[in-house]
RNA sequence: GGGCGCGUAGCUCAAUGGCAGAGCAGUGGCCUUUUAAGCCAUUGGUUGAGAGUUCGAGCCUCUCCGCGCUCACCA
């Protein structure tokens, strides 16, 4: 262990402990109340004209002032902080020299005593008696806390995101707002399943671990099993699992989970991310629409009190009902493009090609789609934006538009700029999807890429019947982003995917 | 993977190619109502790693490592 002097002035402070008897990391915690629960309850017993109680607190001290025969101190825990006021009267010279000669910022303390009000007037515990409860080698990277009008103003904090990632726990002790996004996050997750719920969904959970993987087109992440002999994927989707629930009778399920996707990191991609997913029998993409725009406000409620937030400098607004953009009328008045017009992909290529839109060569016309959207359309749905309707060949779990075979009845959720949810009416006819599967495998042998292998058991699963239903994807950290207003997904995440460091 | 940018003390940041600095934290001292406490003194550096140019490199060049932004990829 590399110990830099900081460090080791602290580990001397620790031996000197021991030596004295002193257990620097005691077993049992003798706290009687939480630190808001304590600062709460004085205000009461003030209003009341009721004497003070004695309380016991812990938490970890954030600042030091001492001088000489009296000292402050902040303690933290996970409920709030509070102010500890040390006396020599109270506490005896020995016992000030201590907390002089042992403790350090970022150490945990438990102290006993009254709570009272200073001279300016900050509730604080009147320290009678404190115990070590662990003490900290190394230094928290912060530098010192002023409470402007009772919030927390942390000067010269902890910024390098890179630290901040690799070391997290650092990140959150520091870092208050930091902190709250992790619990907004529970919150939204929260809100989602009670929302869910309400609605008669079954949460599930299905294989993380699966011999054939699909539901999306990704790259998989591949591992072994040994006994087994067996390479397994971990899963790209939840879809082909959960629509074999609806064939087994449970018409409503949902599942929230991390999905595995070895493909490029950026600010809206992690390695994994958490994803739900639901399933619906007797609903249509449209009816599956309203459910998402009723789930979104719900969760806002709960979790902001409000349905508006701010995203990369604009406000947006998650009341129901979103606008509506049919994918075709779209890109007619986003690029002057009919993609009607132009069924093969030769023909699209020429219309992309025509108007400069530099379309990428040799690639299929559902491609050539995919590429205007991001182009032309997904930045520019700021405010929540349906876009429906979406080209057969980029659809293959999807089912047509009944008289508009090349048409499937899909949309996607665009908030901010970004790709939200995913959602279509579910191909439940057998054979249009092994025939799909198997158009779909010859355009993967064509590009000659890696195709997901045809899942034979999905398709028994469709042949014993599934009732026609809507399914729905989206991306839980996209929507924390949203809703706690950061752009970057590695905000959103505990642990973002970093790359490994020799050094380290 | 490509392009652009960044990497200096524990943290936040300075430093025309010319003595590597500040604030905070730390250490020693003074201080009985402070609150970014104050005052005095003081420690702390392989400037991400390596090579090159130069009398002289934190600064210029090259290679590598890591991070950020961006593009590509992501039916």
């Amino acid at each position: 262990m590399e110990l830099n002097d900081l460090e080791r002035i602290r580990l001397e402070k620790l031996e000197r402990m021991r030596a004295a008897g002193i257990e620097p990391y005691p077993t049992r915690v003798h706290n009687t109340h939480t630190i808001a629960e304590a600062v709460k309850q004085f205000e009461a017993a003030e209003k009341e004209g009721t004497a003070p109680a004695k309380v016991i607190l812990a938490g970890r001290v954030r600042s030091m002032r001492l001088m000489g025969k009296l000292g402050f101190a902040h303690a933290e825990d996970g409920s709030g902080r509070v102010q500890l006021f040390f006396r020599i009267n109270e506490l005896g010279e020995e016992a000030m020299n201590t907390l002089k000669e042992h403790y350090d910022l970022g150490d945990f303390i438990e102290a006993e005593g009254t709570m009272m009000r200073t001279r300016t007037g900050e509730i604080s515990l009147q320290v009678t008696a404190f115990r070590m409860l662990a003490k900290a080698i190394t230094p928290l990277p912060a530098a010192k806390d002023e409470v402007v009008d009772g919030e927390v103003v942390r000067h010269a904090t902890l910024n390098d995101p890179e630290t901040r990632y690799r070391q997290r726990y650092a990140d959150l002790a520091v870092n208050p707002d930091v902190r709250q996004i992790f619990r907004t996050r529970a919150g939204i997750t929260r809100a989602m399943r009670e929302f869910l719920d309400g609605e008669g969904f079954l949460e599930v959970e299905t294989p993380i671990l699966q011999p054939i993987y699909g539901g999306a087109a990704a790259r998989p992440f591949i591992t072994h099993h040994n006994q087994l002999k067996q390479d397994l994927f971990l899963r790209i989707s939840f879809e082909l699992y959960l629509k074999r629930l609806l064939v087994g009778m449970f018409d409503r399920v949902y599942e929230i989970g991390r999905d595995f996707r070895n493909e490029g990191i950026s600010f809206k991609h992690n390695p994994e991310f958490t994803q739900m997913e639901f399933y619906a029998a007797y609903l249509d993409y449209l009816k599956v629409m309203e459910l998402t725009e009723n789930m979104v406000a719900y969760i806002c409620d709960q979790v902001l009190g409000s349905r508006k937030t701010t995203f990369n400098g604009h406000e947006i607004d998650f009341t129901p009902p979103w606008r509506r953009v049919e994918l075709r009328q779209g890109l007619i008045e986003a690029c002057g493009i009919d993609i009607q017009e132009h069924r093969t992909d030769e023909a699209l290529f020429a219309a992309m090609d025509a108007k400069g839109l530099k379309p990428k060569p040799g690639a299929p016309r559902g491609k050539l789609i995919d590429q205007m959207i991001g182009d032309f359309l997904e930045p520019n749905f700021i405010q929540p934006t349906f876009l429906y309707n979406y080209p057969r060949d980029i659809s293959p779990l999807a089912k047509s538009m009944p008289g508009d075979p090349q048409t499937v009845e899909r949309f996607e959720g665009f908030v901010g700029g970004m790709e939200l949810c995913n959602a279509f009416t579910e191909l439940n006819d057998p054979l249009d999807q092994e025939a799909r599967f198997l158009e779909m495998g010859r355009a993967y042998d064509a590009e000659d890429e890696e195709s997901n292998p045809l899942d034979e058991d999905y398709l028994r699963a469709m042949r014993y019947g599934m009732p026609p239903c809507g399914g729905f994807g989206m991306g839980i950290d996209r929507l924390v982003m949203l809703l706690t207003g950061q752009r970057s997904i590695r905000e959103v995440l505990l642990f973002p995917h970093l790359r490994e460091r020799e050094d380290e």
